[in-house]
DNA sequence: ACCGCCGGGTGCC
DNA sequence: ACCGCCGGGTGCC
């Protein structure tokens, strides 16, 4: 159905550096509640048949998930039938594509803001409805069927992000004549300063705002002019967030604006505060139209928040984690303990330095940095900031005496003739190797032996290396985690949705249940997580040792959780459960056995998989799988009878083996997510298609 | 990453 | 290493 591999990186999402190894990970799991059946490998085709031979026994389907119990008539009629919604899926991506560039969408800020988060599980176990909010009257309902576990986890979080970009509701600046209107002065910045040539700028220079309709980067683009005719200096450009509002202004409804600088920039390509005014009379008309009023107040509530909020101190990416920390502690205390939780709200009383500092690294890659050659214009003391952040327990840094792995990786930021350096002073024979792997191997190998002083002759030589401490780390991944709903988003997701990159279509969200119900949930989805990457990651180095190691692992989890967690859960819920992403690494397993042609253990396997998974969706994909492996090793009779009479799976019994195949192919790639709406050449490109 | 750019690190074609 | 590639950091019209 999916490919194992990918959706096993996709659950993983960015990788972390483990510290520790296996057996710490090992001794971590849950305590083995079952070990007896585990161990028994014969005793499951028992299991497999008692459970599959009772005939009229639950089943999900594998397409949405519905339950439904039935003979293979109702069985066949219900798969075609969500077999033909394919076609609706694609439907539904249509839609929200015209959603995000219908021009109405302009006006789409004209409505109540609940910024509630969340998803709500309607139609079914699998089911989430998106309520589009851009316009109230004509609300309507876009169903996205979350029946493969990328998509649905994708799309919520994507959602989720952009719910927090909509606009808080305008307190309402009622304009009631045309003489408030142009009363009313407007203090706001000239920005995009860096991509304007005319660099001037005094206080009171006049300036005057013109439409830029041609901007590729965003269509209501507003240019900031000189006011002397026929000069046509361009000084910059009103914000998005505003000329989001203005623009609509301008065009439909003829009004203009002049202004004059207030004060003299601090940087050259710094934000220039001026003061605006409109300057055209408006006819009573056009002041009571609904559009109007909604505009116009818009524009008052962008240019008082920026004002009231204190948005200048803070750059964006601070406010995106805060906003991130706060929406997490908000929802999800119960997953915290007393110190986690004061640990995380700590950090929003950091100072911006701190603060900063903290998130430039946190979102690099790292582990280890070197004081001496980060350099950020906007944190003005790092020193200083790196201190306290060590202090309060979010920073470590190196000492005279760090473990093995950490100056393994601390040599690894080093360049070259740094490491060349290194290796004269420690051993002057070695010879000169010019990998950059050996010259640090060799290095590791004299600190074990003769030069335990190492540590502190690089420390003293480049100064302080600073790593996000793993208290922070687990806990900001966690956060972050929580928030996006995935592993592979984190704050540039942000970014992309801030630049429109991507778009986000409107919406409610209502959060009917949590995601974790409680901590020792969320903990074990956790520990099974790491196993996953360091199956992922031994499959990638070929370690077929730790990969097995990895699957005896995964069923060791699986078989703790078998009882209750399992089957009680709906599809959208399960995927955040252990017991799923252990079943991933285990089907993943499979793959890795059938690579190595060890069909044998392959069947076991899976045959393990589907007796603890008696209600699961992928049975039926994994039944298929089963009669092929045994197949593999020379018993078609035995992989025909599996497949064809439904010793396994009602499922296979609702078509011929090889209608099935063609139907787990025809389900085998979910849609992609939704196309990414931006003006990229990808985009243009997916235009083309989708008008050919 | 789903973009696009820039600049540093690195290697032995 | 005057080159060419790769991959990390970054962006905020």
């Amino acid at each position: 159905m999916l490919k194992g591999r990918e959706s096993l990186i996709r659950l993983i999402g960015k990788r972390r550096t483990l510290s520790g190894d296996l057996s710490v990970i090992l001794s971590a799991l849950p305590p083995l509640v079952r070990g007896e059946k585990v161990t028994a490998v014969g005793d499951e085709e028992e299991d497999v048949a008692s459970t599959s031979l009772s005939a009229s026994y639950l089943v999900h389907c594998p397409v949405c998930g519905t339950a439904m119990r039935g003979g293979d008539q109702a069985i066949n009629a219900h798969l075609d039938f969500c077999l033909v919604k394919g076609k609706k899926r694609k439907l539904t991506q249509s839609t929200l594509f015209q959603l995000k560039y219908s021009p109405k969408a302009k006006f789409e800020s004209n409505s109540p803001s609940n910024n509630t988060l969340g998803f709500v599980n309607q139609m079914g176990p699998t089911a989430v409805s998106f309520i589009k909010d851009s316009d109230c009257q004509k609300s309507e309902n876009l169903c996205v069927h979350a029946t493969y576990e990328d998509q649905s986890v994708g799309n919520l979080c994507d959602e989720k992000v952009d719910a927090l970009y909509q606009d808080k509701m305008p307190l309402g600046s009622n304009i009631t004549t045309s003489q408030e209107l142009n009363q009313l002065i407007l203090e706001t910045l000239i920005v995009g300063r860096r991509f304007s040539i005319e660099k001037e700028l005094r206080l009171g220079t006049s300036i005057i705002l013109v439409r830029d309709p041609n901007n590729i980067k965003d269509c209501n683009a507003i240019k900031v002019l000189s006011a002397d005719p026929g000069c046509g200096k361009v000084f910059g450009y009103i914000s998005r967030d505003l000329s989001k509002y203005l623009s609509p202004l301008i065009e439909k409804f003829s009004l203009s604006f002049e202004g004059c600088v207030t004060s003299a920039p601090e940087h050259i390509f710094g934000p220039v505060p001026i003061r605006i005014s409109c300057l055209s009379p408006a006819s009573s008309n056009m002041i009571d139209s609904e559009v109007f009023r909604s505009l116009w107040a818009n524009v008052v509530h962008v240019v008082e928040s920026a004002k009231t909020n204190p948005t200048s101190g803070k750059t964006k990416y601070q406010e995106n984690l805060c906003l991130l920390i706060k929406e997490v502690l908000q929802d999800n205390r119960h997953l915290f303990t007393v110190d986690e939780l004061s640990f995380l709200e700590s950090f929003l009383s950091l100072s911006n330095d701190c603060q900063r500092l903290f998130i430039r690294l946190y979102m690099r890659k790292g582990p280890w940095f070197r004081l001496s050659t980060m350099s950020y214009v906007e944190i003005l003391n790092i020193e200083e900031a790196t201190k306290e952040l060590s202090e309060r327990g979010y920073f470590r840094l190196s000492s005279a005496e760090v473990p093995l792995d950490d100056l393994k990786r601390i040599l690894n930021v080093l360049a070259i003739p740094d490491l060349r350096f290194l290796q004269n002073i420690v051993d002057k024979r070695k010879n000169l190797s010019s990998r950059k792997q050996d010259i640090i191997a060799s290095l590791v190998s004299s600190y074990e032996g003769r030069h335990p002083c190492l540590p502190a002759v690089l420390i003293k030589k480049y100064g302080v290396f600073v790593t996000i401490s793993e208290t922070a780390e687990s806990l900001f991944w966690r956060a972050q985690r929580l928030f996006f709903l995935n592993g592979e988003q984190d704050l540039s997701a942000f970014l992309f949705a801030d630049l429109q990159i991507i778009k986000y279509p409107a919406y409610n969200c209502i959060t009917t249940d949590k995601i974790f119900r409680n901590r020792s949930d969320m903990l074990s989805f956790e520990e099974a997580v790491k196993v996953a990457q360091i199956m992922d990651q031994s499959i990638e180095e070929n370690d077929s040792i730790t990969v097995a190691q990895c699957i005896k692992m995964s069923e060791l989890g699986l078989s703790c959780f078998s009882e209750h967690a399992i089957q009680s859960e709906t599809t959208f819920l399960s995927l955040f459960s252990a017991s799923w992403v252990y079943s991933k690494v285990v089907l993943l397993g499979i793959s890795f056995l059938e690579k190595e042609h060890r069909y044998i253990d392959a069947i076991t396997l899976l045959r393990r998989l589907l007796s603890v998974f008696t209600c699961d969706s992928r049975r039926g994909y994994w039944t298929l799988r089963l009669s092929i492996d045994l197949e593999h090793i020379g018993r078609p009779t035995e992989s025909l009878i599996v497949a064809e009479n439904g010793l396994l799976d009602p499922w296979i019994r609702a078509g011929s083996r090889l209608a099935l195949q063609r139907r787990i192919l025809r389900l085998g790639k979910p849609p992609r997510r939704w196309k990414i709406p931006s003006f990229s050449m990808t985009f243009k490109r997916k235009l083309n298609e989708v008008s050919c």
